[in-house]
DNA sequence: AGTGCATACGGAGGCAGCATCCGCTTTGAT
DNA sequence: ATCAAAGCGGATGCTGCCTCCGTATGCACT
């Protein structure tokens, strides 16, 4: 299945050998060393050279993001999931923290996913996946306004800041996991409609 | 005045001028370029040697630490300023706006920031600002709660942390004012105590 | 099996930035 | 005018980015 159009030739071996080999160093070194790892060293530590790995990936974005796809995919069906949750305020907060969860996946990721928020040249491969989650997000807040749990000011894309800005501060490796959760009830209690206690 | 203890020689010209013309160069490069600006473009544009940026200033963050000391004054008396209001209330959210304000000097400041409030070496010059301003969120902090406008479940070091975020946010450039001033409001919608309407 | 060709490989190399070291110049004191 | 200390600055080595092109590799066809 898959191939719809494999026109002529069948695609070498080494080709996926190569990318698949590339995409497990480079995970391993996102996650020890954060999103501006060496490009070169996963080169080598693969056992390619600098020209095969930019010839697969031509950027770091787009090394990134083929990385972030495993997780892009679980992210997704969690929101599936999410979706199907009864409660419109505990799908909101499920949501946001399942992205923040996202985010933090390397130490660094924030920026350029910011980055790839604010131009929008579409050939960013991290500016997709971007757009969908500030949609969902979108869904989920209004789901939560409907059922009065949110309040009207708020928007999504607010949210989705603060999803990004609490990983980004998780990404510093500067504060203790107290800190964080006293963080993110902050917002919490900051998007919430004040009659929503329970 | 001001020299305590000129031992022996008076100090030379060429220092405090190249100093000075250093710093000059340095901050419109920050202001342009972000902080992490090339340090040879600015010894370059100075019409000094690399040798000469590093001897007066030996990192970055020592270079960034003295170009941000003008407006680390102009905090130190906003926060006196501020300190004589008499609305609790008010002081705390305007002294987050000054925090604020103060990160967003250049685009990228955040991130070094946060290194420094991390790696509690005292060798970084940034380190000792950041503590300067944890503790004066706190007494801002504790006003307010005495007075009944702010959660009792929220620190300082929280505000602190939320005060860098925005400031991060909005260096990124993905994000407009309106945006901005949303994430703002929930912020502080979520450290208010909710009897607190005006 | 052997041959030919498209495809992919990989490393050399150019470029930029960081940080250091050391011979030479400048400066203030005498 | 002279001297020594202090400061200067550029040459230098290093790391990482990214490109280009001669060469090796694997697939297809015989």
């Amino acid at each position: 299945m898959s191939a719809g159009e494999q026109r002529g030739r069948k695609p070498r071996a080494d080709v996926q050998r190569n990318r698949a080999a590339l995409l497990e160093t480079a995970q391993r070194h996102f996650l020890q060393h954060g999103v501006g790892t060496s490009l070169e060293a996963v080169a080598k530590e693969t056992g390619v050279g600098p020209g095969t790995l930019y010839r697969h990936f031509p950027t770091r974005e787009a090394l990134l993001a083929a990385v972030l796809q495993t997780r892009s995919e679980e992210l997704v069906a969690r929101r599936a999931e999410i979706a199907r949750l009864g409660d419109a305020s505990e799908a909101l907060r499920q949501w946001l923290r399942a992205m923040e969860e996202y985010f933090s996946a390397f130490s660094g990721l924030p920026e350029p996913l910011m980055a790839a928020a604010r131009e929008r040249e579409p050939d960013n491969p991290l500016t997709l996946p971007c757009d969908d989650l500030i949609a969902t997000t979108d869904e989920r807040l209004l789901a939560a306004q409907r059922a009065g749990h949110a309040r009207q000011s708020v928007k999504g894309y607010d949210l989705f800041l603060a999803a990004v800005s609490v990983a980004w501060i998780s990404g510093t490796g500067a504060t203790d996991e107290e800190s964080l959760g006293r963080l993110r009830a902050l917002i919490e209690s900051g998007y919430r409609e004040q009659d929503d206690e329970e």
